[in-house]
DNA sequence: ACCTGAACACCGTTCAAGT
DNA sequence: ACCTGAACACCGTTCAAGT
């Protein structure tokens, strides 16, 4: 049974899932595929390349077209999209925010939001930047998103507050501990509001 | 001549800036210091301590108080403040996202973050969403800023657009090439006047 | 065309032993 | 207290050689 290069990047996300980001190895992957690790350098260059084939992967059906409707919904439709195929593999975010992407995939999520923002009626010159600036948000949400997953209960929750004012610092906690207790989605929905809102102010001047 | 834990933080921040995130190895870092790679053990107790250590000291000034004014300056001025830090090391933004800090200087910033967000009027349980929201979109915005620098003149300008319609991919060559050429201080400033109009449209009502 | 086997130049981490 | 020396169990990548 011969491998195709398309197995080597289902497995690679295998071993993603399984181990982390930086659990990847490729002596790891060729173990899960059954084959030795030498032998993988025929399908790619090296990891970089693996890697960036597989941030590609990851975004397989963002680009896709989006249902007519409001601009405000089908931006947000985009933006939770992104998120959704971020949040489908452990690490996602981290990979895809690693990699300089210029792969059929997400040249295609850049034709959509290209598409959705000029229908919207944004200034051509404008697009990239509203886009680039919402798909940072979801980018950097997304990465904190999976890095709280693994990681201490509440965040400076750890006893060691160096301020002096006893009350404050303990808002403080309590505002750290409801960001942590809040579901990640909800969180995500906010933050999208707040910049939605802001697009809108600035659409109807 | 001893070394001290802060030297080792500081060599490593050095070996940062000339071989980039990937390039950091006990080993490397080792030599710089002029020291074997098992002494850098008595310091730290691994390499993900030492790189939330470097995190931390990157933070090292954001989290100091913020000059009296209106809310929405204060709160633009803690997004620069960020973004700087972040852009003052090679990679460093990655690296503070790779990182779950729990450090002093980390904590330092949640403090300022809820100090100038609960005096411009938001609500106590709606604070640490937006803090959480608006560093995710620096954190986000920055790492591409810093990915951008070493990839391709122009993301998608490959000649390997797969769309039919020629006419509306050039237009998003366009876009792509606007945005990649822009001063990322501009984008990440128009970034930051959507979420901020955002903020200030939800506080009105 | 696709992969093995074996090698090369690296890694992070541990730990007895030195000073 | 702070570091060396040497080892262990790994890495990514190359490349002749096999099928």
């Amino acid at each position: 049974m011969q491998l195709r290069r398309d197995d080597v990047l289902t497995g690679a996300l295998e071993v993603l899932d399984g181990d982390g980001l930086e659990g990847i190895t490729m002596r790891k992957l060729a173990a899960h595929l059954g084959v030795q690790a030498g032998g993988l350098y025929w399908h790619f260059a090296n990891k970089q390349t693996l890697f960036e084939a597989m941030a590609d992967k990851i975004l397989e059906g963002v680009g896709a077209p989006v249902e007519p409707g409001p601009w405000d919904e089908q931006v947000g439709e985009l933006a939770r999209r992104l998120r959704r195929a971020l949040l489908s593999h452990t690490d996602g975010a981290r990979l895809v925010a690693g990699t300089y992407v210029t792969e059929k995939n997400t040249v295609a999520v850049g034709q959509v939001w290209f598409d959705v923002l000029r229908a919207a009626g944004i200034a051509t010159d404008r697009v990239g930047w509203v886009g680039f600036s919402l798909s940072s948000y979801v980018l950097g949400h997304t990465i904190e998103e999976q890095g709280l997953a693994g990681s201490p209960p509440a965040v400076g929750s750890t006893g060691k507050a160096a301020t002096s004012d006893a009350a404050e610092s303990a808002d403080v906690e309590a505002m750290i501990s409801a960001v942590a207790a809040a579901d990640p989605a909800d969180r995500f929905e906010y933050g999208l509001s707040v910049f939605l809102d802001g697009l809108r102010y600035q659409m109807e001047r």
